[in-house]
DNA sequence: CCTTGACCTGGAGCGCGCTCCAACTCCTAC
DNA sequence: GTAGGAGTTGGAGCGCGCTCCAGGTCAAGG
């Protein structure tokens, strides 16, 4: 596979899969005769969870640790395991904290008049409950 | 209330509090006899909203249209509720991926063993799952 | 052959949302 | 009256995570 497959395949753009690279995100890929990247199939699968954990808002730093880990060696399954453990709580915590929001924005709206955008107006100063 | 109770009471540091005015995102407050800002707790009220609107992931382009619309006087209810509808339904549909992302990322820590972090290695090579 | 276009590298540039700075003014406490 | 601290302004700088660019190499099709 090149690196145009991998980006139509994975959703990241051949520049960024080039940076990923050059930041140890991802292995360094094998190269053909002509010095192009080569990729297999489990690059893939590594693109599709690693956009998962940027998908949940891990920095970039700790994805990096991750893929450290990783690129270690299985002993470091315990160690990586605690990273995601780690992430989970945050992901659970920010889960709660949307859904909170999402009560305050629906009490919002329902305070908001429901007619269509360009409705007369009653009054023109600005509006003191925001 | 000055810009340093503001920002205590906010959470928002006194340099952004600043740059919100600055861009439009807060109404220019009054001034004292000196120039110094002055703010009453509406403007609290608006910031707490305004966090929420970040907390939720609204980009601050976003922000400032309603900010605007919010200056603008009450007529502009409707299109700032179908701004917050629209809104929304984005923070809904991010709940509902990360809480699908939370599977994978259980199925994912269920594979590792659970062992403290330095535990013997039993291969050495990079996992081919990631 | 020669063109075309995908790929390579190193490095610069960018958009976002602040954050910090210099240089100044003003109020308060001693 | 003077030192210190909190406030003001405009503008520069920053960290993140890409994104783009110049200038080159290489392989395949016509």
């Amino acid at each position: 596979m090149k690196i145009s497959d991998l980006a139509r395949r994975s959703g990241f753009s051949t520049d960024t899969l080039r940076y990923y690279e050059k930041i140890g995100l991802v292995p360094r890929a094998a190269r053909d005769a002509g010095g192009r990247r080569v990729y297999d199939a489990s690059t893939l699968t590594w693109l599709a969870f690693l956009d998962r954990l940027r998908a949940t808002g891990m920095p970039m730093r700790d994805r990096l640790t991750y893929a450290r880990l990783r690129a270690k060696g299985d002993h470091t399954g315990p160690e990586r395991r605690q990273l995601l453990e780690a992430h989970r709580d945050e992901v659970r915590a920010r889960v709660a904290q949307l859904q909170d929001c999402l009560t305050v924005l629906d009490t919002k709206i329902d305070s908001y008049p429901k007619g269509k955008a360009n409705d007369p107006a009653p009054t023109d100063r600005p509006t003191d409950t925001p």
